[in-house]
This record gives C-alpha cells, structure tokens and sequence, in this order.
DNA sequence: TATGGGTATAACAAAAGGTTATAGGTGATA
DNA sequence: TATCACCTATAACCTTTTGTTATACCCATA
C-alpha cells in the first residue's frame, strides 16, 4: 500500500468527491478514481459508494478516514525524526589545507544524492586531526598515517609522487625531469614539521644520505606557490599540487630517485562513521 | 511511501544483507536494491552503509528498523479491522426464486471485484419481502414494488414483458404471437396471490374485462414449467422464464394486447445499503 | 428537456518496478 | 598472491503501474 493512497483517500473522503479532491491533490479526477480503486483492491474492502452526485463512505471508510490519519501522522513524524536525526550528525572532515583546496571539493561534488552538510577544517598538524578527531570535533580525517600512531579506523584513498616544483626561469625549469644530485645543495622551501609532506621529505632526503637545507617554512602550502612564482625558492610537494598550475610560470618536474609517494587515508574514530564518509564521499565510482 | 519498501528494509536490516534478504522476499537482488534507494530517497535519509560484505544500518537505519515495524503493524491491525467490518455486513437479498434461478447468480458473478459474501433468501409473498427488510433478515429485496405500500429507498432495475408460455402440441404453439382472445376461456396455471407476477396477470385481465381462469396455482415457478412441459396447462409469465428454455418443448408467444411490464427494482431499508447493492451488482457496466 | 456537476472508461504516454547478465570489490584460503 | 565465494551496483530490457486527455453516461435541477 502506499501511503499517498491515503492521503488521497483523505482527501476524497472529507470533500465526498471525486472530483472537487482530485483538483485539491493536484492530479486529474481519473487518476484519482483509479487511485481509490487500487486502494480498495489492496486493502480488500468498499470504502466509497459511487454515485453521480458524489461519493458517500461505507462503514470501512469510516473506519479507514479515523485510523488512517494517525497512520500517516505516525509516519511523518518517523520521517521526521529520520531526517533530524541525520542533520544532527552533520558530517565534518579534518584535512590539510591542500586537499581542501585541490581535492575534497571535487570529490563531494561527485556525491550528488546524499543529504548531509559537509564541514571541512583544516590543519597543519598531525597532532591537530589526531585531538580533533578524538575529541569528535572532526568525523574524518584525510592525512598519510603510515607514520602515526593510532588506533582509528583507517581506509586507504590514493597515493601520489612527489615533483620538484620551480620557476620556469629557475636553471632546473628546462629538464624533463630531475635528480636529489640536480638539487642537492639547494635550500627548498617546506611546509612544518608535522605534516606529511614534510615527513616524506626528510624521509627521502635521509634515504640518500643528504641532508635538507631549509629556505623557508611556510603553513600555507599556498604561500609557497607563491614563494616559487615570485622564483624565491623551490619545493618538493605531491602531484595534488600541480592542478590549477596551467597559467602559471611554475613547473613540475618529476623526481626519479624520490621513492616515496605520499598515501593519503581517510581515518575516522567510528569504523561507522568512516565507512559511510568513504562510501558517499570517496569510494570509486565506475 | 510503500508498505512493502517497510517490510523489504525490516528483512534487509535483520539480516544485514540484500542478498539474503531478497530470497526470503522472494525477489532479485537489483530489485531489493533498487527498493532501498527508492526507501531511502522518499526519506531522504541514508539508511545503509553498503560494502562487499553486506549492509550495516545507520543512525537513521537503527530508528526506522524499531519505529517501522510498529507502523508495519498498526497498518496490518487496521487492514484487519476493515475487513473483519466488512464481513461483519455479509449482505442477504431476498427475492423470487425465479430472479434467483435466472437473474442474480449472473449479476452476481458479474462483479467480480467485490469482496462479500452473499446470501440469497426467497420468498412467495410481498409481505415475506417486506417483513424480512423491517427485520434486517435481509438487506434488499428485488420485485415490482409498485402496488406494494412502502417507504423504504427503491431502485428500478430492468422492466420485462410478459408472455404466454404453451407446450410446443399445443394448438397455440404455431402461432408467432397471441392476444388474449385467442386463449381467454382457457384456464392458466398461476402463482400464488402476493407475487408481482399474479398481481400484473390479474391487472392485465381486469383491464379486458376478462375473468381468470385458474387450472392451477403453484407456488415454485419451476413447478409451472413442470405442468406446461407435461402439457397439463400453458401460463403467463414474465420474460425471464424464458431462459433456458432453447432444449425445451416450451414455447413463449408475445402476448399482443398485455400492456403491463413487470417493473423488478431493488428495495432496501438502509438507503446506503441500498445503493451500495446497486452499485456493486446491479448497475449497468458498459 | 437542456445543463452542470459527478464518476467511469478507453487509449495512450511516462514512470516505476521487475528480470537477467555482468562488473567489480572484499575476505578467506590454498 | 591467485583464486574462489560472496557481496553490491549497474546496464539493458520488459512488464506493470500510474498518470493524462477525451469522452460517455448518470443524475439532480432549473
């Protein structure tokens, strides 16, 4: 059964007629006939006599006009609460300024038919999303956890390399692609320690015996574009950061011996809460 | 909102999976699918968290899991209820045996889509009839009201001629129709006084000035036929004693100069009652 | 007896709901 | 780590439902 039926029903019963309830439910008077026909054959009972000047309810009817109110004010308000209960748990997202910028929109965008409100707060720390994430101000967070401890739920979304990024008037801007031996005693500009950039980094320096020379360190992974566009400096970043850079005089150049490649996961304190998060929001649709 | 979406999320939820659920409700697995996305749409509210695995409920899937089987229920009690009233209010008709040998079994089986049960009651005299309505034995009575004193609701049905029904040796069988000059000495066989159809014959010899002669009075109508098929007596009869008559040596002359119709109508105490007869079995379907 | 308001039906178009076939993810296991 | 069993989602297709318009018919009434 269907609970518009009985809201036509209702309707038809209150007014006695066809006709005059058909105008009020929106819909054509034959529509509406065969609507209160279905209704009858489903419920198995005569709830109308017909007549050409109207319609009069049976005893059934009347019963039906009594009992089914409070049936489908019973449903509403279920459908209510549903919904309430849902906006209660408004969804909000923890992440790095990076991935807010370049990929979380894209991939909410992608997941048209939830009905929830997404928050998204960015950090610059670990230790940020980790005591957010506790402290549920955040539902989910997206960072590389390889390194960090926890015991959160924690599912995989993508990894990516690293680029050197440069001015293209900067000396490295004409090759294809480059080596630590191209840059190796050139100071770079890095986001703080604390962020997975930073880690995969020193990793891959400490990985070739190197040691980082340190132009500046920079929040922002934003200011630093802006650093190598003014050519104050170059930086190693994840391929996320080469989107938008089109019109820009800032290349990418691939790095052959940086081994690393930065995994981001989505972490969440409730395995429930995480597993819809990556199921509207991130799993791959085909 | 569909019940039955109601009874596949219950099933689905119990146990946590679409597959299963959709053999217990003996569907497809796309189809239950499919029905839960619709669910979840017309709420508006994430009721899974789907994955290889199976499904696990939400928030929102936890609270429709409680709350609708309650709903499920009442809406099953209620459908109950409407029935069992309905039943309740089985209906009885009261009329001839002739109407119920040749008539109401056709109407009858004509509405198909109703859903009581009926009694047929029969009767020899008005006054049976009209007893029988004052004391609710029966719900509506069909026979020619019109010499009949009442003031319960009336609906005319059909009106039928009536006609001189002879054994196929008798010396009127040859004939195409007959006035009533043509048998006027001869006594008839007739119903007993208190049936229309005595009372019309009656009327129709006043009205020639003519005096019954009656062989014999029988209360079955069967009964007359009986006596004609023997050639023991012809009778004048209404047309529908004229069915099942093809395999027969009956044979049912016009009566050229009998003015009066039988006028069968459908009486009722409860007007209501009335028309809800009319309009399940006795209204004109086109 | 024409007319206006009522319901039912026919014919057709659109939407919903089902089916099979198949893709693709996940976890257990050899 | 390859494979298998099992899960859900999607595509393509067909049938049923549900709506529309046009029209017929019934009935009360002016």
């Amino acid at each position: 059964m269907k609970t518009e039926w009985l809201e036509s029903f209702i309707e038809t019963a209150k007014t006695k007629s066809l006709s005059k309830a058909s105008e009020q439910l929106h819909m054509t008077q034959p529509a509406l006939s065969k609507q209160m026909r279905k209704l009858e054959e489903d419920l198995g009972v005569t709830l109308f006599i017909r007549s050409a000047t109207g319609v009069e309810l049976t005893s059934a009817g009347e019963i039906l006009l009594q009992e089914g109110e409070s049936i489908l004010s019973s449903v509403h308000a279920l459908q209510k609460k549903l919904v309430s209960t849902q906006e209660a748990c408004d969804l909000t997202i923890g992440t790095w300024q990076s991935m807010a910028a370049f990929y979380l929109p894209y991939q909410l965008a992608s997941a048209k038919d939830h009905n929830r409100h997404i928050d998204i707060k960015t950090s610059h720390h670990y230790y940020d999303l980790l005591e957010q994430l506790e402290s549920n101000q955040i539902d989910g967070a997206l960072f590389d956890d390889r390194e960090v401890q926890h015991t959160y739920w924690s599912k995989l979304l993508f990894k990516e390399d690293f680029y050197l990024f440069v001015n293209d008037q900067h000396r490295l801007a004409e090759k294809e692609s480059v080596s630590f031996k191209d840059f190796k005693e050139e100071p770079i500009v890095v986001l703080p320690p604390g962020c997975d950039v930073r880690t995969l980094v020193e990793k891959a320096y400490n990985r070739h015996n190197l040691k980082i020379s340190i132009a500046n360190e920079i929040e922002f992974a934003q200011s630093i574009m802006g650093f190598i566009s003014a050519n104050l400096g170059i930086s190693i970043l994840p391929e996320i950061f080469m989107r938008h850079l089109q019109s820009s005089n800032i290349k990418a150049l691939p790095i052959t011996d940086f081994k690393f490649k930065r995994e981001i996961s989505l972490v969440a304190k409730n395995p429930d809460v995480g597993k819809m998060l990556y199921t509207l929001f991130f799993k791959t649709r085909s």
